[in-house]
DNA sequence: GGCGTCTGTGGAACCGGTTCCAAGTTTAGC
DNA sequence: GCTAAACTTGGAACCGGTTCCACAGACGCC
């Protein structure tokens, strides 16, 4: 029923060949040919079949993207990156979204055969070198996003560096007791984002010589539920932070809840501080650290397809900057 | 270099039919010979192509959706709900994010060809009949979400009911004076949604003989900013209104602002309702009327994946129920 | 033993494009 | 006017699966 290049060559009194070269713009066709296959394809409605092209081309002329938790606002501000790269180029875009670790290994393991997509884009999932070979051995150049193996190209904010400098804020504030809300160690997907933050605020509360209570670090699931429980827990505490440092502006959002309920004024009784300026921080008057989203996603399409261009596989590293917002949630402490 | 269906039938002393059977879990093929089969597939770790599968079978095997601004809140919740039920099926989902006119034009061409997607759903977007027409003849199933058309499956919610709802709400408080803010009746995606709330919403004071100030209707682009702005002239009136009446939780986002920004105490000095009960919704205890956004992708999908193995073209029509859900920012009114 | 039926299997044809090769036609050069 | 080079063109082979058809062999029945 649809119409084919047979149908479209044989209504022109052609070849197939030579429908297929004015398809593609190929110049070793005569005027006088193209203009009569061109009527002949406009007349009959004519558009390639994809699949067709993509058996005999051997690509799929499509871009897979992993994602975790797309629904994140984080992560779909990244995916609104990538769309936007994706829409202009001949690619299609295909989501997979992760919420289970099994999920994980599906895709980790589908995406891994030839022929499934021409490159891959893995947001926020640490692949195991398992993974990688795999997509080696299947020839799959894969781009990942805050997150990073030695052996591919990805794009990652420097974490530590972030949390470094939100700890740097509130102690040039006057801050010293200063606690952290964050994601769990070790959680299933085994993210570092939250750890590398603490890891920066160590680094920072060190270089001022201030000492870290450990019952200022607090972890749960990710979300502001938790992170509002987190927040309450710390505010029980004898001798409770005058400043929470918090792995997320979900996870702020929660704490910004929990001083609500106890009636506690921010930022004069309490200063928070988020990460990731997400929009909603801008809304809530948020202090946060700020990390390229949207470019985050824009530049991993655009190294994806140079390296689905070349065959040069160099893995290329590219750390973008942050750095904080100051809005009204943070303030010098009270005494 | 990838290991074909040949090498495969080559490897195992049998033919290329034998191990398509095999693949495709055929009763017509002997225990013995299966195992022989399954042993060289798992040793030579072969996958078969999906792109040749697609092109033999006819299917692409894949399942577009067309969403428009696919980060707001709400489209990011409609997402979560169909990749929920496509990642369990075969298909693979392409998303395809619209925020020009010209974009959506292409998009609801290019979809219209045979061989692109297997069935597509389209978010919030109205169809013309020809872009319609385009897609019956290249016979490609469609189904709307949060947008109808006469000949097309579609899931809608009652945006008539919702607006009646939140303005009954409101006036039960004891408010007469509501005023709206919304899209603009013309956008260039013709939304209906807002329009429609807003007839709701008169509905609602016609039954309660409440007239209407046309100065209480405010419309601009959406997001969260122009309602900012739209919320402050409200307020600038000689008499303004003791509630309004956003058509979004984003837009009521915005009254907050700037009720905020004049030290308007909400809900005591102003009541403020939203629509779509996004997350923020209850972190901001925003009176706001539910719809069920995950339910609505779920919803779709199962309908196009009725629709694509019947070719029984009965248009269902969906409706979904909407309710309001009181939290903390309307009150009565103070005198 | 002859015949119809049922099971298991191989392989050609097909899906709808691209590309390469061979061949026909035109042009250029001497 | 002849030959070589350049330009067009048709069509077969190929991409890697699925499926249909033909056929071989086993089996049951009279």
């Amino acid at each position: 029923m649809p119409v084919t290049i047979y149908d479209v060559a044989k209504e022109a009194g052609v070849g197939v060949g030579t429908v297929s070269r004015v398809l593609n713009n190929n110049p070793r066709v005569s005027n006088e040919t193209r203009q009569r296959v061109s009527q002949v394809i406009e007349r009959l409605n004519f558009h390639p079949s994809p699949i067709a092209q993509r058996l005999s081309l051997r690509k799929t002329l499509s871009i897979g993207v992993l994602a975790v938790y797309f629904t994140r606002p984080s992560v779909v501000e990244r995916l609104r990156g990538i769309e936007s790269v994706i829409a202009d180029s001949e690619y299609d875009l295909m989501v997979y979204n992760v919420e289970t670790p099994s999920r994980r290994d599906e895709c980790f393991r589908s995406t891994a055969s030839a022929n499934r997509v021409d490159g891959l884009i893995v947001i926020s999932l640490a692949p195991a070198d398992e993974d990688v070979g795999r997509w080696a051995s299947a020839g799959v150049p894969v781009v990942l996003v805050d997150t990073s193996h030695p052996t591919l190209p990805c794009i990652i904010v420097d974490d530590i560096g972030g949390g470094y400098s939100a700890t740097e804020h509130l102690i040039k504030l006057g801050h010293t007791n200063i606690a952290f809300i964050g994601d769990p160690i070790h959680t299933a997907f085994n993210f570092h984002s939250s750890r590398d933050r603490f890891e920066g605020m160590c680094r920072a509360l060190k270089d001022h010589n201030i000492a870290f209570n450990p019952e200022y670090h607090q972890s749960g699931e990710h979300g502001r539920e938790p992170a509002r429980l987190l927040a309450h827990r710390l505010l029980d505490l004898d001798d409770p932070p005058t400043a929470i440092f918090a792995a997320s502006d979900t996870q702020a959002f929660g704490v910004l809840q929990a001083a609500k309920e106890r009636g506690i004024q921010v930022p004069d009784e309490l200063s928070v501080i988020g990460y990731d300026d997400v929009e909603m921080a801008e809304f809530l008057n948020l202090t946060t650290v700020h990390q390229p989203l949207f470019d985050s996603g824009l530049r991993s399409v655009d190294m994806l397809l140079q390296s689905i261009d070349n065959t040069d596989p160099s893995p290329a590293r590219q750390q973008l900057p942050v750095h904080v917002v100051e809005r009204s949630t943070t303030a010098r402490p009270l005494n």
